[in-house]
DNA sequence: ACTGTATAGTTCAAATTTGAACGACTTGTA
DNA sequence: TACAAGTCGTTCAAATTTGAACTATACAGT
């Protein structure tokens, strides 16, 4: 119990930190950098809004509100799916793509001095590991809410 | 930078999944159930406000705020500091205490089902000894928001 | 084709969280 | 003693997040 205590705290401390560099550098919530940054690894810059909330772990009112949020900023747009009359598509703009650019710098610097460089190789490898098979047992798991 | 990722995606998965149990098992937040868990490790169960909120890594509004609900709930109860007049004591009642008992025990089977279970020893010590680094060299840190 | 069920995304009200502003009390210094 | 600066906890408005309800579309079985 001691392993979930820390991890607990040294995730809300990290996070807290992650957030307010963000915000001073690009004006971001840390919410909003993890869309721009799922949207930018993905195939063509553009998601489901399903998908699109599935992998940044948030429900998709939440999704919505966030996207909707970057959309007024002009770094997202939203396209009706060619496939499925019901579906969106969040695409990443060339301005967030920009965005994207200009903040990650300054981010990865935070994780790295807060995180990466206190490690060394094992324990960052050990930690890696630990934490996908974390979650690859949750995503089989009955219950992630905001679904069923 | 795989590692934070994984990090991260992992702890939003494992909070939704704590979350849930804790208020389906006690009606209780993540947030309240770590202020009971911190006060009931106090010496008389008790804790100031400010240090209370920085063990639980939140604002002092926000603890506020929860602590006022579980005031509500007749889980926690405030004193005045008898050695110093602006301080309050957030202080765990007995009613506290036996839903902290009651509760305990969901609790930790969905975090050792979700972590703890699928890690083997090595793997755990090193986790834990990393997030323990993370934190002492957080707590240092200039900038953690809600202070200076 | 037709009906019933499931899915996609949004909207809505409610709960939570934060930072700034505030009033009360403490402390160090003259 | 009086003052300036700091700390304590709360209050306030604003931003975010969630689950439930809702609308529109897809799909399977008949």
């Amino acid at each position: 119990m001691a392993a979930w205590t820390a991890y607990l705290t040294a995730f809300h401390l990290l996070e807290r930190h992650v957030e307010e560099q963000l915000k001073a550098d690009a004006g971001l919530t840390h919410a909003q950098y993890e869309i721009l940054v799922m949207l930018s690894a993905a195939p063509g810059r553009r998601l489901r809004m399903s998908e699109l909330a599935r992998r940044v772990v948030v429900s998709r009112s939440g999704l919505t509100y966030q996207v909707g949020r970057l959309e007024t900023m002009g770094l997202v747009a939203r396209e009706t799916c060619a496939s499925d009359e019901r579906g969106v598509l969040a695409v990443l703009t060339a301005e967030g793509a920009a965005c994207l650019e200009r903040t990650a710098p300054g981010h990865v610097a935070v994780v790295r001095e807060l995180m990466i460089d206190l490690l060394d190789r094992d324990e960052l490898e050990t930690m890696t590991r630990a934490m996908r098979k974390m979650e690859a047992a949750m995503r089989r798991s009955p219950a992630p809410p905001a679904d069923g």
